[in-house]
DNA sequence: ACTCCAAAA
DNA sequence: TATGTTTTGGAGT
């Protein structure tokens, strides 16, 4: 199979693109609403991260040097933002208000200012309805139980610019999928306003078939607009792909999922030498810009010499083939479901000098409290169960628990022979596995964190720098991976929640912990626990090897996995469990 | 499971 | 990777 032949394009979703703009700065400028008028910076250590418009109106940009920032408009507002909580927030908050305005819950967060939205469902619903007497006075219906909830539209002509900006003529071959994007195009000027409206925030979006299409079009016209990539999507007889002349225009460092090491090797072979430094596009111009053009043109080019270019040990499998589809624009990755809890937290911070174990404890101990109040924040819930709600104090219940503790080093690299000093950007890690004492709801966090210092991360800290000394760190992190939902957050695939339905089979369960209590009468308490959904005893985590620091746990073993639902569950318990598979609803 | 790397914001 | 902080996903072991 050919590379041309091999690269399909798969266009039937639709798939809106949404940036906030200068993310960073609107939360201030929510937080503040003087702060609008004025050039705003946000600032994390030496550099501005994001700054608001009128900022860049007077020269300053992203990741600018606060010095030269400072140069260039003296009287710019500097705000910090290297405490990201006020970001995340926000990011979440926007996040949901998207995610429910939907119908199909494939909504994904990249970073905390960007969001995918697969609206195909939507879209094709109202297709279906469109009254195609008169489409200019459209309406958009939001609710399928309910016919009045909606808006009105023009559904003869796309919302705002598109690319290419002047559309010709719509062929039958391309009819249906102009269409689509006509009524996407609405749908997400309504999503912006209501955004704006709702919460404040203006975002620029981008409307087309797959992911990396949306979001490259949505570049086009910002602030506060859209851009919808049009047809034809396919080469014909009669004219070229839009898709292609789009793709064709960028350098090919600024497609997504090609970062700084795929496109240096790119270059390297189309302009048959080494590239001169970085980006070759910010300082040189010309000389070292290679376009996805270039790429795709370049004799004897596709998915097989891409690998050969690419591949080899530690790089993705089918790379050739993957980069080979990103630069023409194909891309089936679907947008992914909403996820209740992230697969990891990790807080850092970088230090211009910590080389005593004395300055690495008291920073591991600020790292930790933070570490322990964002895993309360994102993996525990209100536990609003009528039985634990006992005299009206809220408890608060894991959705998650960490398996894994990881803690990570950014070594200053040492002095070169000749003085140099070669800045190094490696890091080190160690891992361990999570204490369970940290799951403690009850206890003080900055006790826990003391302990989690004192108990894990210091002895892990040796393991990381054996030397007692000369070692000096540019940064520390410490976080928390492997998250196991814990059973009363689990619901199967017929969307019912085990943990519940596992209460209300209490009684058929009682018989079986009379029995019980010979084969594991320890365990007897945790399940009972369990079954009135308390939160302290974490019987379903899998068993963990014993460690020198970590003696406190005795409820580790003894655990099967069922084959139906995929839940660890108490050896003893797994015949009932299994019983419980076989009930009615 | 553990460690490192690449990429993204 | 000019610069910072956090998250995801992949590969090799």
């Amino acid at each position: 199979m050919d590379g041309a032949s091999s690269l399909k394009r798969h266009d039937s979703r639709m798939i809106i693109h949404f940036d906030y703009d200068c993310f960073y700065a609107s939360v201030f400028e929510a937080e503040n609403p003087a702060l609008k008028n004025q050039p705003l910076a946000v600032q994390q250590k030496q550099i501005i991260v994001t700054c608001n418009y009128e900022a860049r109106r007077r020269g300053l940009y992203k990741l600018q040097l606060i010095t030269e920032a400072k140069k260039v408009c003296p009287d710019v507002v500097t705000v910090l933002g290297e405490d990201l909580t006020r970001f995340r927030n926000a990011s979440k908050e926007l996040y949901s208000f998207l995610r429910k305005s939907i119908w199909s819950g494939q909504a994904e967060r990249l970073g905390f200012d960007e969001v995918f939205l697969d609206c195909t469902d939507m879209v094709n619903y109202n297709i279906d309805i469109l009254n195609h007497n008169d489409l200019p006075h459209s309406f958009f219906c939001l609710d399928q139980s309910d016919p009045t909830v909606g808006f009105q539209y023009d559904a003869s002509e796309p919302f705002g610019p598109t690319y290419p900006p002047e559309a010709g003529a719509v062929s039958d071959q391309d009819l249906q999928l102009y269409r689509r994007l006509v009524l996407g195009s609405h749908l997400a000027r309504y999503l912006r306003h209501e955004l704006e409206k709702e919460k404040g925030y203006t975002a620029t979006v981008g409307i087309s078939t797959n992911k990396i299409l949306s979001k490259l079009v949505g570049n086009l016209h910002k602030p506060k607009s859209q851009t919808t990539l049009v047809p034809p999507y396919d080469a014909s007889a009669s004219s070229e792909s839009h898709v292609t002349t789009f793709m064709d225009s960028h350098d090919i460092g600024s497609i997504p999922g090609i970062g700084f090491k795929i496109s240096q090797k790119i270059r390297a072979r189309i302009l048959g030498r080494q590239p001169a430094f970085d980006e070759g596009l910010v300082y040189g111009g010309t000389k070292e810009k290679v376009t996805v053009r270039d790429v795709r043109t370049f004799v004897g080019m596709g998915p097989e010499m891409l690998e050969e270019i690419l591949g080899g040990p530690g790089s993705q499998r089918g790379i050739g083939g993957k980069i080979w589809g990103l630069i023409q624009g194909v891309d089936d990755v679907e947008v992914s479901q909403a996820k209740k809890v992230p697969s990891q937290i990790s807080i850092e911070d970088s230090y211009t000098r910590l080389d005593t174990l004395d300055e690495v404890r008291k920073k591991l101990n600020l790292l930790s409290n933070s570490l322990i109040r964002r895993m309360h924040l994102d993996l525990t819930e209100d536990d609003d169960d009528a039985e634990n709600a006992e005299h009206g104090i809220l408890k608060r219940r894991w959705l998650a628990r960490p398996r894994t503790l990881r803690l990570t080093t950014r070594p200053r690299p040492a002095v070169n022979p000749d003085g140099t000093r070669s800045r190094s950007f490696n890091r080190i890690s160690r891992s361990l596995p999570m204490p369970t004492f940290a799951f403690s709801l009850t206890e003080n966090v900055h006790a826990l964190a003391d302990r989690l210092v004192q108990d894990s991360l210091i002895p892990c800290f040796r393991k990381l720098h054996p030397e007692r000394s000369g070692w000096n760190l540019s940064l520390v992190n410490v976080a928390v991976t492997n998250m196991a939902e814990t059973a009363a957050d689990s619901k199967d695939s017929d969307g019912r929640d085990i943990s519940r339905m596992f209460r209300r089979q209490d009684d058929v369960l009682k018989e079986w912990r009379v029995v019980d209590e010979d084969v594991a009468p320890h365990l007897t308490d945790d399940v009972n626990d369990l079954l009135e959904g308390s939160v302290d005893v974490d019987v379903y985590s899998e068993a963990t090897p014993p460690t020198s620091w970590e003696s406190d746990d005795e409820v580790q073993d003894n655990m099967d996995v069922c084959g139906r639902c995929g839940l660890s569950v108490p050896s003893f318990a797994l015949l009932a469990h299994e019983r419980f598979h076989q009930m009615p609803d």
